[in-house]
DNA sequence: CTGTTAGCGCATTCAC
DNA sequence: GTGAATGCGCTAACAG
């Protein structure tokens, strides 16, 4: 059997009530006390047992989602895998709720931050904005002790907890390995399709992406970089215009939201299937396009990975345990038309009755 | 607060220990009673706290897992990873024994399932060998009320409760447009390197292939497939053979093991470079490979992932309870050199110590 | 057939 | 500073 609480006070000779004391750090006791309790413990090779714990605490853990409002299919999507959570609180003793603010805009995600704390939940998870205001406001999180995971985009130089999304500089390179092979011979420029320079994730993609189309495919030409704002009406012409300007373009990176003006374009255009595109996050708008062919691969994030993995990294944090590293690393999924998974698991939808 | 038994007893009108045999489905009680108690639970919508009853019932999850024994760097990174969740043990409620078997041989396997059958386990994770006698023992072990989950091979016609492993077909297509795309204009026939057609895996994977090279690659002849046995020897030597039987090999699809002598014909080829090379299962082998060109695309299963969600299956399944679907859905991971993981990720070894 | 009672491992009053 | 007693939600003897 494995060893608890009345081992250790036994083998310290004391009562329960110390080994709890000293266990969870309050104070209280004799410093000769507590090292007498802290050695049996680790003489004995004591874990605590978390389920009993929680179930003679009662915790639940309250968290706040904050994620970008408007229409971004694959925010929509992440938003569902949220719900899909809160309706397995009751076992998961979460009490979560989601908080949504205007895309790209710092100042509104500052507020919300601040209004999270406020309410001091046991973690917050936030699409970040990278900028300095919006590092200050997480860092006040932490500062009050109060866990914080980034999702999707992160937040470098800023104190959060973790990271819940993938490489995108890593993303971007396979991105520019994918478009450099796929044009094969093909020879004519690359446009690059991006909803703001704002979010870090979008930026790394293009980095990754121009490196490697620099380094290993020379012969491309790089168009300037067309900044969409994750909007499918300005997409649609934006992209609209470029055909036009340069009739030649031999493939198209869209590595932000928007797809569905992208994919308009490209109908239009009629001709569109002989461009090579690669596009980011598998919503039943790149699913469809890429089954007929008007996209060659995309690149996706499972946001129901990143929204379970979240919870997972803000309870251990909130209870100071490790967690195991390899299940919250988010991988990059490439998808041809060849590997799609069934409907339900798009980013689309919540994962809620699937086959099994 | 939400409704614990004390509620449906006090609902009901009767006592615990009735609410209990009503809630396990055990005998004693009378028809009417249990109708009270039934409806008692569905009217004040009461759902089990299942770490508190496993508190009580001190819990723990036996589980076997029965792998090919052999050198192969793939299944010795699958055990390892089985050995990654036995340190896990403690926390997890499992003692999880291992027994390897001899790779290829139905017998043994046989031998192995009904041997754990002896013990009675609350569930098995097996490696599956595609034969009737194998499909028997498993249906021995579910008769026996055991959950069997099949592992990264699957046995189709068997009652076994899950596979934790990719689709491949998918696998196989997938590799095939890669195949089809990165050789662009070039011409010249493919290989096919595959370790032995009597495991599903294997046979799966090369009908996806051929599928799809067929339909959108016509210009390709297909050469005879090579049965290496995953052994690396064996697969130098026959690979080497037939280099100079077809010297104007443009690709070559390898869909089992052994790539280190796969690499290695392709090492002393010299211009091996120049040939396209999809290869299976990201080890230390096929990771240095693709590192230095010799192989263009690596499909991988996550094998820390297919043991963890093996856990969780079993664990569901012996307490009846739903698992979320799309968590245990096998990625089919496509690694190119862009974005391989850290080291520690790779099959080859076990994901502790990760840095985060 | 049904009810009473005593834990599972831990946290938390409230006395001493 | 320290300890004894009670309860978290559920299960399992053991009575009746």
């Amino acid at each position: 059997m494995r060893p608890t609480v009345h081992d250790i006070a036994a083998a310290a000779g004391v009562s329960l009530a110390t080994v709890d004391r000293v266990l969870n750090q309050r104070a209280g006791v004799r410093t000769v006390t507590r090292e007498k309790v802290e050695q049996a413990i680790e003489r004995i090779g004591y874990v605590r047992d978390v389920a009993a714990a929680n179930l003679a605490k009662s915790r639940v853990y309250p968290f706040v989602f904050i994620l970008p409002s408007g229409d971004n299919s694959f925010m929509r999507g992440l938003e569902a895998q949220v719900r899909a959570a809160i309706s397995r609180s009751t076992f998961e003793r979460t009490v979560i709720s989601i908080v949504t603010v205007p895309a790209f805009n710092p100042e509104a995600l500052v507020a919300a931050l601040d209004e999270a704390r406020a309410v001091s939940p046991a973690g917050v998870a936030v699409v970040a904005i990278d900028s300095p205001e919006v590092i200050a406001a997480v860092d006040r999180l932490r500062a009050g002790r109060i866990p914080v995971v980034t999702l999707v985009s992160d937040l470098a130089g800023s104190k959060r907890d973790h990271f819940a999304g993938v490489d995108n500089i890593a993303a971007g390179r396979t991105a520019g390995s994918l478009m450099g092979r796929f044009l094969g011979g093909r020879s004519g420029p690359v446009a690059v399709l991006a909803g703001s320079m704002l979010v870090r994730d979008h930026r790394e993609r293009l980095d990754g992406f121009h490196a490697v189309m620099k380094e290993s495919f020379p012969g491309h030409a790089l168009l300037p970089v067309i900044e969409g704002q994750d909007d499918p009406a300005l997409v649609e012409r934006l992209v609209t215009e470029a055909f036009a300007a340069s009739p030649e373009i031999a493939g198209i990176y869209s590595l932000g939201a928007g797809n569905r003006g992208l994919i308009a374009a490209l109908q239009r255009k009629g001709d569109g299937s002989t461009i090579c595109v690669i596009a980011h996050e598998l919503t039943r708008h790149t699913r469809a396009a890429l089954n007929v062919g008007l996209i060659d691969a995309v690149l996706n994030q499972d946001a129901g990975h990143e929204v379970r993995s979240a919870i997972r990294v803000l309870k251990a944090k909130a209870d100071g345990l490790a967690v195991i590293g390899a299940q919250e690393r988010i991988r990059i999924d490439i998808f041809l038309k060849d590997n799609l998974p069934f409907d339900q698991d798009s980013n689309q939808e919540p994962e809620q009755g699937r086959a099994d």
